[in-house]
DNA sequence: TAATTAATGCAACTGAGTTGCAAATATAAT
DNA sequence: ATTATATTTGCAACTCAGTTGCATTAATTA
């Protein structure tokens, strides 16, 4: 139970997702979106779009939350397993696709875990 | 440059470390302290004994930055390259020993990785 | 077209972390 | 031991991401 009515607000937001190759800081959008809606919208309209498994969150380096599209999860699953790569240098964030794999540890139930890469981007890398 | 004073405020911060198995979160440590000393004042001791390489910091589940003892760690090098784990049941935050190794990403330089573990600590894994 | 219910805007708030500046205190110099 | 200096502290006020309550608006359903 998310999204239930697809309003303007929530088709503009859905359309930049889809248009978007790498993640979505939230403090980006309600700056970019600063004309057609308030920031309040977009932090719920994200909330909701997150709960239906349309995008995942997760923290970037400094803390500040972000989004991407996701192309795995459901409102039931959430791959929120993959790792992200923040490029230290332009501050693009992306999804990995790469399996980092975590070793059991002793007396301790592992249930997520949360990998950010940071180094030099595709672009900044020279 | 960290701390070139060793004042009351200081050593008090220095104990709770000494005597702390598991990390320390600043929201904890500015409460626990009010009686002593004041919220900034904890902020930038936190950061001087980084800096010196004393402590080390790293971000939790939710954000919020965390203070751990560095076992080996200088000025210079910083070992922010162990995982730590966030119970979710406690909130207990403690430094990982395990190695978690990082594959090489096609045309990207990798220069420091968070890890974070989530899950169930020693205590409330029954 | 009217009624219902979800979504939005706004303003005010919360809470972590920061900043500037004057007062206090640790260390070095005399 | 006393004074000079430079660092550290307290305080109050701030910044900035994210949240909340409530009245208004807009989407869906009847």
């Amino acid at each position: 139970m998310g999204i239930s009515r697809k309003t303007k607000s929530v088709k503009i937001i859905l359309d930049i997702f889809e248009n978007s190759p790498s993640a979505l800081s939230v403090v980006q959008l309600v700056e970019n979106l600063s004309e057609h809606m308030n920031k309040t919208t977009v932090y719920r309209i994200l909330d909701r779009l997150e709960q239906d498994g349309i995008v995942h969150s997760f923290l970037g380096n400094n803390g500040l939350k972000w989004y991407a599209k996701c192309s795995d999860c459901t409102s039931h699953h959430h791959s929120d397993i993959h790792p992200h790569f923040q490029c230290n240098d332009c501050g693009k964030v992306e999804c990995l696709t790469i399996e980092v794999s975590i070793p059991k540890i002793p007396n301790r139930e592992i249930e997520v875990s949360q990998i950010l890469i940071q180094g030099k981007c595709e672009n900044c890398y020279s």
